[in-house]
DNA sequence: TCTATTTGACCCCC
DNA sequence: GGGGGTCAAATAGA
């Protein structure tokens, strides 16, 4: 029984780093794509927001690999657990009557942090407003929104928007904790929001890959290394001359279809998610990789120079 | 009537 | 003591 539980353990966290690699891979070729086509317009992301979410899942997946067995499931639940709603709390927050509040050093708890020059970027997610606040040092009063399953999935996800600049206008959201409700209304944005990649990577688990990723764990949890030497094998079949003698394919169309859909403002000027067609797994075939290896020294150019 | 947002007050941490 | 995070009653909108 335990040596079941150990290895489900290991291939949870197997699969949690599997998951990453994936998301980076399916950032990595949206990224592609954005490079190749600069004047497709619709795009909702900016090439230095994906690759920074790019970094961020390698990262993650390094990390998991590299860390120690205890670390493995917690990696993800990890972000989660500096909030003081951790995994090890009771599911419903116990605030009785105590407006305690959290812990104030926001450098261990937040996630991350997302600049837009829309107020109403979505990022997939559903948020309620629950305070409004003046900051002192800025003109800008900072709205503070905590994830609409908090009650019913004891979801801790809590983040804070602030106009920074005016013009022209940017908005800060900063990002806590981490979802644990699954539940992500955009499926684009979620793989392909920066506010909060590996948030975002952990519900796109379920979102995402669906059945295919069970395909893609059948694959892969037989060894990663393995698995990535086969895809560095197929990087190489299949070639840049190939993708580009394949124009825009049906992947790439899919692709650019949902960057549209998924920023087409809805006539009221608020957000409305697109319904799930399907279109999205098709863009994100964990078969498809970055052929471009230079591709890589520009991330590594993201990460460490512009960071 | 229900749900989401606003806003003043409360409370903790620095 | 002040700043900032959260609560919860009041209010608005569908």
């Amino acid at each position: 029984m335990a040596k079941t539980s150990t290895l489900n353990s290991m291939n949870t966290s197997h699969e949690k780093a599997v998951q990453a690699i994936l998301y980076g891979q399916s950032c990595a070729k949206r990224l592609k794509l954005q490079l190749d086509h600069p004047m497709a317009d619709g795009r909702s992301v900016s090439n230095y927001d994906l690759a920074k979410s790019i970094v961020h899942c390698f990262s993650s997946a390094i990390s998991i690999f590299s860390d120690k067995p205890k670390s493995e499931d917690n990696f993800f639940s990890d972000l989660s657990s500096r909030d003081s709603s951790s995994s090890s709390s009771p599911p419903l927050p116990q605030r009785s009557h105590s407006k305690k509040r959290k812990n104030n050093n926001t450098n261990s708890s937040e996630n991350w942090r997302h600049d837009s020059p829309d107020p109403n970027y979505y990022d997939g997610f559903l948020w309620r407003k629950y305070g409004q606040k003046t900051i002192k040092q800025s003109k800008h009063q900072r709205s503070y929104y905590r994830c609409s399953y908090n009650i019913d999935h004891a979801c801790g996800a809590r983040k804070h928007e602030q106009k920074i600049k005016d013009n022209p206008p940017v908005y800060r959201t900063t990002y806590f904790g981490h979802h644990t409700c699954n539940i992500n209304h955009n499926q684009d944005a979620g793989l392909t929001t920066v506010g909060d990649s590996v948030n975002d990577l952990e519900n796109s688990r379920m979102i995402w890959f669906g059945e295919d990723l069970d395909q893609e764990k059948e694959s892969h949890t037989s060894g990663l290394s393995v698995s990535v030497k086969h895809e560095e094998g197929s990087i190489k079949e299949e070639t840049v001359d190939q993708y580009r003698h394949r124009g825009i394919t049906s992947h790439d169309k899919d692709c650019q279809n949902v960057i549209k859909e998924n920023h087409q403002p809805s006539p009221s000027g608020s957000y409305t998610p697109p319904s799930s067609s399907g279109s999205e797994i098709d863009m994100f075939d964990s078969d498809l990789l970055v052929e471009d290896l230079d591709l890589w020294d520009r991330y590594d150019m993201y990460d460490f120079g512009l960071r």
